[in-house]
DNA sequence: GTATGTGCAAATCATTTGCATTCTC
DNA sequence: GAGAATGCAAATGATTTGCACATAC
């Protein structure tokens, strides 16, 4: 099979709705309260499907519903835990999620010259993932591939 | 190909200081000094393959010739730069680091229980860096495979 | 001798936390 | 109302940096 590049353009509407709720549902059956920071926290997630940090998260938000860092760094554990986001690399000291729910999953290319990432997948990674866990006894959960470098791009700017 | 398990024992004194020697024409060739610190560093992951933080480092070297956590800090960006190491994950928010130099590539199981690192080779992980690096007309420096869950002991523990 | 490297202590900066107040259930 | 969640400001903790002194070249 060979891969597809995941390009995931923004979220209708409607299927903003669709995981808000079950956002919510994920909220309740853990006993914890829907809020209007963390519902605001999650559509501007949903809605915006980018790798972002905590201060472009802040600064999106500041204008239709502002909610302070301290809750933004409060609820992304929770959001992890939904399954709604994942953290997925470091850079310069603070780190990077995307949204992740209803998404297939996929890998990353980061080009090291304009920092910017690109997304594909790769089926045989998985087959990876279980043929390495069974040989080693280990349960996997996950697994993380990347790749670095410079991207067509920068090569062609560098000339 | 099936793949081995990089199990890498510490390093016999000779290849330590074949290694020390490359290191230090690593740092003259880029007009850097060879300090007591710097070989003192050197010396301590050289002998020392397991994955250590800062810290560990730090403790390693206060009975021998004490280093401040300063030059430890400056020195990290050098041996990475040389190829004597690399930073391989984030725990608790603080990096942990590996010695790179002479060893195979390999990729990590990490245990989310007991935080054990277990390596692990498969080859064809090089295969799809180059494929997909082909693919998206990417030049590619590098990549990292990770895989996370639980290790045969603690699956065992569990019970 | 000169410039680089080191140690120390102070500064950064992302993230976390204590607490009084505000909300959800 | 009771207990959680929020915002603010202060605390934390890893890493970085300024500066005076030490040392490699």
């Amino acid at each position: 099979m060979s891969e597809d590049i995941a390009n995931s353009p923004n979220q209708s509407e409607e299927n903003v709705q669709v995981e808000m709720e079950a956002f919510r549902v994920f909220l309740k059956s853990r006993g914890y309260r829907v809020t209007r920071e963390r519902e605001a926290i999650a559509e501007s997630i949903l809605l915006n499907h980018d790798h972002f940090d905590v201060d472009e998260l802040f600064l999106n938000l500041r204008s239709k519903s502002p909610v302070s860092k301290a809750s933004i760094y409060r609820a992304i554990p929770l959001m992890i835990e939904s399954g709604l986001l994942a953290a997925v690399y470091l850079e310069n000291g603070h780190m990077h999620y995307e949204r992740v729910y209803g998404r297939e999953h996929h890998s990353h290319l980061r080009c090291l010259t304009c920092h910017k990432i690109f997304e594909f997948n790769a089926p045989e990674l998985t087959q990876v993932e279980k043929r390495i866990s069974r040989m080693m006894g280990f349960k996997s959960e996950g697994h993380k591939f990347e790749i670095w470098g410079l991207c067509a791009n920068c090569q062609a700017e560098k000339k």
